[in-house]
DNA sequence: CGCTTTTGACCCGCGC
DNA sequence: GCGCGGGTCAAAAGCG
């Protein structure tokens, strides 16, 4: 039992062909809530990147109980750039190491009417010196909507043997107003 | 055994 | 001033 299933962690049984996903969003079925980006070449995912109007611009400020006193540096402006995806799967895999730091129960703001709550996940980057964040939100009721929220830039390289993500990155950059 | 996730508490800004 | 909403910490549990 040396291939049980296609959880085998190489990646080379994946073909190059990534553009698919993109492309070929029929003949998908939604037999795997557990989908992974990566392993599923086939998942149908409905892409959608979402500018922000404005240039978030969040603190930095320590959170530290001393009094640290007020710091006025909290108008550091940091790159915030949000997409929204309908798939099943929750967390899209970038090629990055994340590490989930913090969960939250949020109202939607798209809905802020009608109340909807939303699962929204923290998540930050791993590498060293990286302080990248992300977040990803999704609607308790209809998780069909995904939407990631990416906060900071990476400086160091991904080059993770994971599979041929670059190719989506590609897509992604195509679609980046940066 | 080391790293990641989970989860409640804490903190802080803002609105009332 | 107080309560609420949102972001982060940190200890413990979980997993490979």
């Amino acid at each position: 039992m040396f291939f049980p299933i296609s959880s085998s962690p190489s990646e080379a049984n994946m073909a190059p062909n990534s553009c698919q996903a993109f492309n070929s969003f029929h003949g998908d079925s939604s037999n795997g809530l557990l989908l992974d980006w990566k392993s599923s070449s086939s998942r149908n995912a409905e892409n959608r990147f979402i500018q922000k109007p404005e240039v978030e611009e969040t603190d930095n400020q320590m959170m530290k109980p001393s009094s640290v006193g007020k710091q006025k540096e909290k108008k550091i402006r940091k790159q915030r750039y949000a997409f929204e995806t309908r798939s099943q799967v929750d967390v899209l895999d970038d090629g990055y190491h994340w590490r989930k730091y913090g969960q939250k129960a949020v109202k939607d703001n798209k809905f802020p009417s009608t109340n909807f709550a939303c699962n929204r996940s923290y998540y930050r980057c791993t590498h060293q010196g990286c302080n990248v964040k992300k977040q990803v939100q999704r609607l308790t009721k209809d998780e069909s909507v995904v939407v990631t929220t990416y906060e900071g830039m990476h400086t160091h390289p991904i080059h993770k043997p994971t599979d041929n993500f670059e190719h989506i990155l590609n897509q992604m950059h195509i679609y980046k107003p940066f």
